[in-house]
DNA sequence: ATTGTAAACTAACAATTGTTAGTTTTTATC
DNA sequence: GATAAAAACTAACAATTGTTAGTTTACAAT
């Protein structure tokens, strides 16, 4: 149950793998060869290839749950909510793009229990944000449009910031919140 | 070379089964049972799964270059260029969500001739963005922010849309339009 | 030096993959 | 109703897939 440091590079590697191809399109023999070993090798350390997507994907989902029910429950403006949410992906990104990109991507091909164990997560998270957002309009902090609209223009941008990873790391992470949070606070338009 | 009914349908139906489980994991013996054939007689029609792929790919792909480029060189407001882009990334999400889809996860899987051109259309795309959002700084139309930042943030958001597509389906394109306009421009946050 | 364990290896498996060849059925035209 | 073309079928292929079994090597502890 507890994970080794080979197996940790294992999971490494193939998020890695993962990101590029996709879970389906990487085979074992491809995370053996980036390791230099023989795909049998790969089973002395993991139990399947199912296994290195879970191990991939569940830990981050439950970061995500775990830290977005705290921001819920603070008592805060909603604004610092949403900004605090902000952080949470860029954190996340940074320490871990790879990993993520196989979430967004490769969540499907989880089965079973983790599959359903995902989806569940996955709407309480976006449920989580809608009462922000839907507190946010109540409140009078934020306008009175569509609230999907707004719930999934941020969290699109969010989620796909992986991908824009190499050309916003010349920013700090300090900058990048400013700046995304200025975007969807106050807009791109001047005056 | 040119398309048939029948090579229409396989691709709608292939288009479908690759938004669900990626280029990857769908088999010829998928796309046969969800139109009632046998794998082998999808050869009647089409050369390769490939070429599923491209004809799926390349002409949305095509689309969108077209159209940036017409906006690009409209003479008009950097607001008005900003709301085009947007309108435009709305009627193909409309008419087309599947094909979308596909373009965006599965490209990677396009090979040789056809995936470098993909690229090549791809970057022209973003850099025809960027040049928008640069004049619009320069213009002072737009907020002097980190421009990768704004530039990935409305993409992200457009390039996405196809997975809120259920949920925004009860909008009018032109309150979607107004929405998302409004989001990016003038920011969520009251006053 | 011996021993025990972790981690690599070789060889092979059964299933699945995209695709081809050759044949039969369906459909439309005269 | 005969004919030709289109589109389905069956059967099979070679390659690739995830995985298992059994064996050998590397290495730390005694």
């Amino acid at each position: 149950m507890k994970i080794t440091d080979r197996k940790l590079e294992i999971i490494t590697i193939a998020a890695q793998l993962f990101k590029e191809k996709g879970y389906s399109a990487v085979t074992m023999r491809d995370i053996a060869q980036a390791m230099n070993i023989k795909a049998a090798s790969l089973y002395n350390h993991i139990k399947s290839k199912q296994e290195i997507l879970v191990l991939i994907i569940i830990a981050i989902a439950e970061e995500f749950t775990n830290v977005m029910n705290d921001i819920v429950a603070s008592k805060t403006t909603v604004v610092n909510k949403i900004e605090r949410v902000i952080q949470l992906h860029i954190a996340i990104t940074l320490r871990n793009a790879d990993a993520l990109a196989c979430l967004n991507n490769d969540w499907m091909h989880l089965t079973d229990y983790e599959l359903r164990y995902f989806i569940k997560m996955r709407e309480e998270y976006e449920e989580n944000f809608r009462k922000i957002i839907s507190k946010g309009v109540l409140d009078g902090e934020i306008k009175n449009i569509n609230q999907e609209v707004v719930v999934f223009s941020i969290l699109s941008t969010l989620r796909t910031m992986y991908l824009w990873y190499d050309k916003t790391k010349s920013l700090d992470a300090k900058t990048l919140q400013n700046t995304i949070a200025t975007v969807f606070l106050t807009g791109v338009k001047k005056e």
